[in-house]
RNA sequence: GGACCGUUAGCUCAGCUGGAUAGAGCGCUGCCCUCCGAAGGCAGAGGCCAGAGGUUCGAAUCCUCUACGGUCCGCCA
């Protein structure tokens, strides 16, 4: 495949309309309760038992770190006790005075240190299942983005050669942070930054030129500056089809700025190809390049130049590490200081060029432009240098107005069977994204690059990723859809109907042994989860969520074993379909939460 | 010299943005496989949350300092 046409430059790849939610509004059970004790307050401030006024909003309802404590817990009394001038404990009783006389509470317990232990009624619990039949993929879904616009720019590499492992890390991240954020009600535009514009693309057209020349069938030598990779074989060979014999023996001013343009779409070609394998498609593809000679960078200078934050100005030696080579050289400055930023940085060179900071300010400049009302960065950890200047610049441009977050990915540590694997691009046991999804499936690379933090060094071992066992959580994971998959397939062969519709119009009130109970818990977590994870830019969230998901969902399975009433499969219909019915309901949000992190859920594991 | 990130069980890591007795997997110890999928399961031991101060009803979580590890530090992107 050759190269295509140049890259879009800003609005023509964005994607159509995203479709209309449901209008219901979203189903979180913390929230709802929330809800009914912020209610409670007031009663008791109109009552006089409260002073009027009172603050709420650090009132907080979560389930208890330790499930004897009840089913939800509330620190509004310890919150509220200093502005009322009141004692915990009395706001505590009469809070759960009022409380308890609501049907939905079953008790509730002064506890601790001013704790309120809530004990829900069953049945809201039993609704929980029933919420998530109803409402399916959705389930989850919220509204806290309020449709805000922004704009995750995450891989980005330079087009000179194949995704590596480290960006197959930033990609898989940013490509599932911007699944959340759509999930968590926010309109997102993914984007990637071509760097096109620097020497980098100088060196691959030279290097494209010697495959060129090779193809011809000339001895060539690719000396130190040049990639000897041999993905660019047929680069030149194609290259050697497009221009015949044209460029052979011309000096490099007459094919360089050709050869430029046409390695560097061969090498989005390349990549595009790389993050389609993985599952990642672009909104955007913004170009370096249409910075330069289009007044974009001038333009963004101008207005920081109007802020009164460029100057012309000397920088000191960075201290410590004292280049051999350092002299004074007076250079373009913009003052980063000013916002944030530890130095001033340079935005042009003393040789009149621009340095790579400024068609970067340029870049986000015109984000701001766009209207996006927040801004993610995901870079490597090895430009963690680069965040405040980047930050600092964000803040100038847009007055303080767009927020910009900088996430940066870790190293991946890459190992064969427990054995470390050393990548060495000369000894040409260079991997790729391309080795790795080839080997292990895309399914398997997205789950596990999301098993670590984001700042967090994370192993990835090609033998333990595919191993089946609980120590794998993306199989353990799998593996609960599964057998989901299967107690559906066995229902049907008993020829019952166990179709969401049917299963959502099932009386639940069966449901309440403790661990099927632990088990509905864990999926009225999910709205929160997402909100949190949404709110804190760590899609790891999900998949951790997943994984504690799915334990329970194993646990209770695993306890059917001794005790036969607990089986989701009963003699019969009638009794079986309202636990099949908890089984579909963690089959759904297993499949929602991966498909936010861009994994195909598994229907069996033979 | 400075900046950023990290430091939690023997090992690898979570910890819901300040809540109650700090969790999971592996490893270790002891039981258990005629059972909807044993590709295992249950239980137990194991902690000065790197250290020292501070903030408050309350700190692994926020602030300051220190130690150790990683990444980075003008004319490379």
């Amino acid at each position: 495949m050759g190269p295509s046409r140049p890259s879009a430059p800003v609005d023509a790849r964005i994607r159509p309309a995203k479709p209309r939610r449901s209008k219901e509004r979203p189903m979180n059970l913390f929230a709802d309760i929330r809800v009914l004790v912020i209610d409670a307050l007031a009663a008791l401030e109109a009552a006089g038992t409260l002073p009027a006024g009172l603050d709420t909003r650090n009132v907080t309802v979560e389930p208890p770190r330790d499930a004897a404590h009840g089913d939800m817990a509330t620190n509004a009394a310890m919150v509220l006790a200093k502005p009322a001038k009141m004692k915990p404990r009395d706001i505590a009783d009469a809070l759960a005075e009022k409380l308890a006389a609501d049907a939905r509470i079953t008790s509730a317990e002064v506890a601790g240190p001013g704790f309120l232990n809530l004990l829900l009624a069953p049945a809201l619990w039993q609704g929980v299942v029933t919420g998530v039949l109803k409402t399916g993929a959705d389930f989850g879904r919220s509204a806290m983005g309020q449709g805000q616009k922004i704009n995750v720019e995450y891989v980005s590499a330079n087009p000179t050669g194949p995704l590596h492992v480290g960006h197959t890390r930033g990609a898989v991240f940013g490509d599932a942070l911007a699944s959340l954020l759509d999930f968590a009600g926010y309109d997102v535009t993914r984007e990637y930054y071509i760097n096109d514009g620097g020497a980098q693309v100088d060196v691959l057209a030279r290097s494209v030129y010697l495959r060129y020349l090779e193809a011809h069938g000339q001895e060539v030598a690719f000396e130190d500056g040049t990639y000897p990779g041999d993905y660019l074989i047929p680069v030149g060979a194609a290259l050697k089809e497009k221009v015949g014999d044209a460029y052979v023996g011309k000096p490099e001013a007459e094919w360089l700025a050709d050869i430029r343009e046409y390695a560097t779409e061969a090498m989005m070609d390349l990549i595009r190809d790389d993050l389609a394998a993985l599952g990642v498609e672009m909104d955007v593809f913004y170009s370096e390049k249409s910075l330069y000679g289009t007044g974009k960078i001038e333009a963004a200078l101008e207005d920081l130049r109007g802020k009164g934050l460029i100057y012309e100005g000397v920088l000191e030696p960075p201290k410590g590490k004292k280049p051999e080579d350092w002299e004074p050289r007076e250079q373009t400055l913009f003052k980063s200081t000013e916002h944030g930023d530890d130095v001033d940085r340079p935005v042009m060179k003393s040789d009149g060029s621009w340095t790579y900071f400024a068609p970067d300010i340029a870049y986000h400049y015109d984000k701001v432009q766009r209207g996006f009302d927040a801004l993610i960065d995901v870079f490597g950890a090895d430009h963690g240098g680069y965040v405040k200047r980047m930050k600092a610049a964000v803040s100038a441009l847009s007055g303080g107005a767009v927020p910009l977050d900088i996430k940066l990915t870790q190293l991946v540590k890459l190992f064969k069977n427990g054995e470390p694997f050393k990548m060495s691009k000369r000894a040409g046991t260079f991997v790729t994204l391309r080795d790795v999804v080839d080997e292990v499936g895309p399914g398997v690379t997205r789950f596990h690059m999301l098993t670590r933090k984001n700042d967090a060094p994370l192993d990835f071992d090609f033998d333990k990723v595919l191993e089946q066992s609980r120590e794998n959580p993306v199989f353990y994971v799998q593996y609960a859809n599964a057998r989901v998959a299967s107690v559906l397939r066995k229902a049907a062969e008993q020829g019952w109907d166990a179709s969401d519709a049917v299963l959502t119009a099932q009386d639940l009130s069966g449901l309440e042994d403790p661990s099927e109970l632990a088990l509905i818990r864990k999926l009225a977590e999910w709205p929160r989860l997402v909100e949190a994870a949404a709110d804190a830019h760590e899609p790891h969230r999900v998949a951790f969520y997943l994984y504690d998901l799915a334990g329970e969902f194993h646990g209770l399975w695993n306890k059917g074993n001794d005790l036969p009433g607990l089986r989701f499969l009963q003699e019969d219909a009638a009794t079986s379909l309202p636990k099949i019915a908890l089984a579909r309901a963690v089959a759904v949000v297993i499949s929602a939460g991966l498909g936010i992190l861009g994994v195909e859920p598994a229907e069996e594991m033979r």
